[in-house]
DNA sequence: ATTTAGCACTCTATGAGTGAGAGTGCTAAA
DNA sequence: TTTAGCACTCTCACTCATAGAGTGCTAAAT
């Protein structure tokens, strides 16, 4: 495809407003009242015919307007709306409410998650910070009954995991707090790798209990992140494409299969550096569950400390004007806190 | 309203169950047809009269079949499957996922929340367990950078919170584990309002620490529970009348709109028993955002130590006969659960 | 005293037919 | 190159008629 010129791409930009915010094709004469256009009807027509040989347009039948089509969606988003920025005002509000919600990452989760949603009218989702490599920071056993130990595992970059193992023989607590403070000294700053050509001294519960770690360490690197936070579905659920359709279920039913979410999520972390937002219109013929949908991603965090995703999902229609900003915003805002409170680690 | 006769009972469990099945309005012909009864369409017809007559069935209009109210499905539940119970085979699966996912309480909720939403073919919601009185049982204090510390605070119990504190000025990981080892040695078991009273040595850091120890702990018995685990809603979406209608959203909203969602589950807190499956049709009354639907709850866990509430949310056509028995079994193997790990405290 | 057959009645769902309206593409003039 | 004019197409909303399902009532049968 060659280039459009100025006219094409404004009847363009047009069309697809108009069809973003109505929900209905567009047809020549609607264009010229809404935006008072200094150009007949029929100019119109012929533009449109260009563009829909092009591929940027589609109609639904012979009489009726155009409606973008994935390509049209496509030229939208990467030629007038990637560059646009959040309004000051609400770059203020937004990160306000963070600093009030500072103590805890999982308020920042729920409060993005919110957030995203809201500000785009859609659904969001967000993972939470996570290292690419997990490195042993404090590990705390905790009798509690019997043979049965919490065990408590806290990573390099803040992240906590939580398990309760059944030992082969009763331990006393003292036993327990022994054996975390030798590993909480041999091991300090090392990757499962590093920890596995350790020599221990000969007790067999320390060693039993070092595998354990080494499993949980390594299982947490395997999974992008456990927790996925999900807000604003029922936004989606109004939009009028979905009303009666059996679109709405299969999307619904991308939110509950979570490998799903973790495939979407994961070719975010593997295509994009930090703070690039991508937008994946239509399922781009990959992702047969997203045939109307859209969803625009980013990662936030810092590479090689702690990462996480986050994006939006909505129709094909959303509103990338307003979505597209917000995203970057949040992952910027995001990659901050997290350099805030979880980067620095020489005790 | 006095007793029905048994062939009342009969026609109106029929009714019940044929409509929870077809999802449409029950006829005289059909019935017998379906269930090849002994008696003419004409009988049926006066049954019925009498059934609508009692409140416990309806017309959409003059020539359609019967459709349960509330107070046919309210009879139908508590005189026909209140009682009934899940099959061998079934408890046997059931019990066998939970016993291959025994490491972790988050697992077991989410596998909680997967086999409810599976067995009931509607949405699940269910809550970690969750102490109704905080008691202190262990602190880990773990300097990340400057004036940060990661609070990880484990409860008698196995609940574990944490959180990054922000402390008035650096302190030292040396400093804060001689901290975290006098708070444990002091706290031991203790409730806030024991932790109130007691007196400490004189260290700034160590009193600020308890501060917010306490209030961690507080918030943590005032929120009935943090994070509520759902699953199925697609099954509820897809129910025929939920297609097109605007009660599909309402319902969705309900289950985002976190505090709507505690409300229904502290219903369950105060008013039941652990054990006791509790079934709410349609609203009854209470509930606008309720009313096509019903909720089928159950509390779960010991009382004084720990305790949680699961259940089923879907269209009041629900089967409930083979939701109540899957609840009240799925509330008493958590109890189970719970029993096993967390009681016995005495280190 | 029940139960049932028969029948008139009511209401919905379905499909055909129709006209209005929106929007197009094409042609020829400006 | 743009525009006015016009014939054409397709959808949508509306009406109307009919088939069918299901009822309630009455009178006969058990």
């Amino acid at each position: 495809m060659d280039e459009l010129t100025e006219r094409q791409k404004l009847i363009l930009t047009l069309v697809v407003r108009d069809y973003i915010e109505i929900a209905q094709p567009v047809g020549s004469n609607r264009l010229i009242e809404r935006y008072k256009l200094e150009m007949s009807s029929a100019t119109i027509r012929n533009e449109m015919a260009v563009l829909t040989e092009a591929g940027y347009l589609r109609q639904p039948h012979t009489s009726a307007g155009r409606v973008p089509t994935e390509e049209g969606y496509r030229y939208f988003v990467t030629h007038f709306v990637y560059q646009t920025d959040l309004p000051d005002a609400t770059r203020h509000t937004i990160t306000h409410q963070f600093y009030q919600a500072r103590q805890d990452v999982e308020q920042w989760m729920h409060l993005a998650a919110s957030i995203l949603a809201h500000q785009s009218r859609a659904a969001s989702l967000i993972t939470a910070p996570h290292a690419d490599l997990a490195r042993y920071k404090h590990l705390e056993l905790i009798s509690t009954q019997g043979r049965q130990v919490l065990m408590v595992l806290v990573l390099v970059g803040g992240e906590v995991s939580q398990q309760i193992l059944t030992l082969a023989e009763p331990v006393s607590q003292e036993q327990l707090g022994n054996v975390a403070n030798r590993l909480n000294q041999v091991c300090q700053g090392r990757t499962t790798d590093e920890m596995a050509s350790l020599s221990l001294g000969a007790e067999a519960v320390e060693k039993d209990i070092l595998v354990l770690v080494m499993q949980d360490m390594s299982r947490g690197e395997q999974r992008l992140s456990g927790e996925i936070y999900l807000d604003g579905l029922s936004n989606v659920l109004s939009e009028p494409e979905f009303i009666e359709s059996d679109d709405a279920r299969r999307a619904i039913r991308l939110f509950e299969e979570r490998s799903l979410l973790h495939n979407l999520l994961a070719r975010t972390m593997v295509n994009s550096h930090v703070g690039g937002v991508q937008v994946l219109i239509g399922g781009e013929g990959e992702w047969e569950e997203l045939r109307q949908c859209s969803v625009v991603l980013a990662r936030y965090g810092i590479p090689g400390t702690a990462t996480g995703a986050l994006g939006v999902f909505g129709p094909m229609r959303m509103s990338y004007a307003r979505t597209i900003p917000t995203v970057r915003f949040m992952a910027d805002l995001l990659s901050g806190l997290v350099s805030e409170t979880m980067v620095g680690d020489e005790t």
